[in-house]
DNA sequence: AAATTTTAGCCAAACGATTTAGCCAACTTT
DNA sequence: AAAGTTGGCTAAATCGTTTGGCTAAAATTT
């Protein structure tokens, strides 16, 4: 008993009040071509409340050509997905997506290779009605894959001026953690990034180099220290190590692209007898939930990830309706927040 | 141009190879009732890669009463989906069902009550075909929603026993976490936890009785601290401090229920001047990101949620399918890893 | 040779909504 | 009074699959 239940469908609340299922539709659609009476609507109204009529999504799916269903595609490594970054991101889009009844599904995958056959799978299958990519690098090669076949918005930056873009202002973001570092009298500032074939890496080297450059520095291209793969505590280590291994007098400040990145830097830092902040000022990004917490607290910028997908969210949604999204491109600002470990506190305490 | 490319429908590859839609149906699906010649089959499946036929999934859905998507019902706050947890939650399922063909659709909820009205809304659109629900309570409101309406797997202890459930053996954990610590000689271990309407809460406390109550050492009900609300480094930092203010002396080692807990007990530790693994060993539970960084080194218990959430999916998919899933409750083990917040350590080292 | 079984594949009816075209009565306009 | 409008509703087509029932033809048995 119970399992038999018959789920109810618009026809038997047509029946229930006499009228037709597309009487029904168009009550609940409120649509405008069709008018309906204040009393019948009424009537529609009330009986759908007492059967507790629910459209199934599957027949609207098919009968629209939607399925009200977003993607996103995430890496399924722990640097990535456990994240703040990610974990605002999937907030965001969830919270945008929910307000209009649409909902999120995950596409996780290992390696790009996999991430490609599961935005092709996603298209043809027609699963999701469009999809939100991150981490864009050089030709990226999900752009020719999706164009024309599935509504896509990128989030982060993309050189392809046909492409809807949310970034967050990763140039002035480095800019203005740089800057910091420079007015706290800093002359020799590494930078620690992913390799440079992601965009996010370009850009903020981009802010980092145009800080340098208007402090009437030089840019030392041995200041630079690319990590082999990606994020994480073991990549930033293993970065910030070869880095003090190649130059003779290591350098006075770290911008890391990352947090779990420079955490890694603390770690090499404290391993080779470097002190931070006195001997070393380390600035991160992102504001991982550890950052505030590791010894010393760390200095980093905090990216609004959250605005960032929920515009990214916005934006994908108007596409799939086939409305005009202009700009192509939108910057989110971040926001630089100091801690200990940039040496900026304990100059004001002195 | 591009855009009004018409998608390839069952009825083209049809049309091509000069059979009906039931035979290409049948060959696609391989069903035994009907049976193909063997060179009609080839001829089908190869009109069918050479048009680039492929399904659509709204129409199977509706067809077939099955969406082919499962739902993960998650909270969105960044003390649990930020954690290893749910991390590793996710990409379980993500695994497990992708194996399987299935997609996963995140339900995300900001509190209790909407996350009801999520499953409400889900069981009643067939937007999934079922969901894992988290973090059980007592009374689960639920079990009731959903049962007999959408097919679900609970992840975590549930006492219902006609429920699907899949759990770490969180008894075992926390007396094996305590039985470390009396071996270590601690005889007052305080144990930091969430409301005990939680019953992973439950079930850690039991296993630490049964820890104490072996040891022969008598149970005090003053040495448990439990939180205002859920998980977080500020909750662990206030219980902690709420029970140096009760005792007049403070105990020799806190099990925490959480890392973050944990690294709250640290903190507020570290500011009652209490030396950690000197004046107090700490252990916390979960292995999170930052246990193996912090200061110091936190122990904790490794829970392998990945391989839990796994057997869920299955068990889940199996109950959709409507195929008998026994045992109804499962248990996966967990690991013991121990660092230096313990003193397991310094103990060697002298 | 007739009757039966097997094989291969087709037909048409769902699934549950949305939407277009059109009908009829009542009301306006000329 | 005829013609045109409009409001309120319905019938039927449609979306792209899957699937139970059916039928010819071929193979086998009687």
């Amino acid at each position: 008993m119970g399992r038999k239940r018959a789920v109810v469908t618009i026809r038997e609340v047509a029946k229930a009040v006499g009228v037709s299922v597309a009487t029904v539709s168009s009550v609940l659609n409120g649509r405008a071509h069709t008018r309906v009476a204040a009393e019948t609507r009424q009537r529609v109204l009330e009986a759908a409340r007492r059967l507790g009529y629910c459209p199934k999504r599957s027949a609207q799916a098919l009968r629209t050509g939607l399925t009200y269903t977003l993607g996103l595609s995430v890496p399924l490594c722990p640097d990535s997905l456990l994240s703040p970054f990610f974990y605002e991101a999937v907030k965001g889009a969830l919270k945008t997506a929910k307000q209009r009844g649409w909902l999120v599904t995950i596409l996780g995958f290992q390696d790009r290779q996999e991430e490609l056959a599961l935005l092709q799978a996603a298209a043809e299958q027609r699963s999701v009605d469009g999809v939100l990519l991150f981490d864009p690098q050089d030709d990226d090669p999900r752009l020719p894959l999706l164009k024309g076949r599935l509504p896509f918005v990128v989030v982060g930056r993309c050189f392809d001026p046909e492409v809807v873009t949310v970034d967050n202002d990763n140039v002035q973001a480095a800019k203005l953690a740089t800057q910091h570092l420079l007015r706290l009298g800093h002359r020799r500032i590494a930078f620690v990034h992913v390799p440079l074939r992601f965009v996010t890496a370009q850009d903020r080297l981009t802010g980092y180099r145009m800080a340098i450059k208007e402090a009437g520095l030089p840019f030392d291209a041995n200041l630079l220290a690319g990590t082999e793969g990606y994020y994480g505590v073991e990549a930033g280590y293993r970065a910030f190590l070869g880095l003090l291994k190649r130059l003779r007098k290591p350098p006075t400040a770290v911008l890391a692209m990352d947090d779990t990145l420079a955490l890694g830097v603390l770690q090499a830092a404290q391993q080779h007898g470097l002190r931070v902040p006195d001997d070393l000022a380390v600035v991160g990004f992102n504001d991982s939930p550890f950052a505030a917490h590791c010894e010393p607290p760390l200095t980093t910028v905090r990216i609004f990830a959250e605005t960032l997908v929920e515009y990214a969210t916005d934006a994908l949604l108007r596409l799939i309706r086939g409305e005009p999204v202009t700009p192509k491109r939108m910057l989110v600002p971040t926001q630089l927040i100091v801690r200990a470990s940039c040496g900026a506190m304990s100059r004001k305490n002195k």
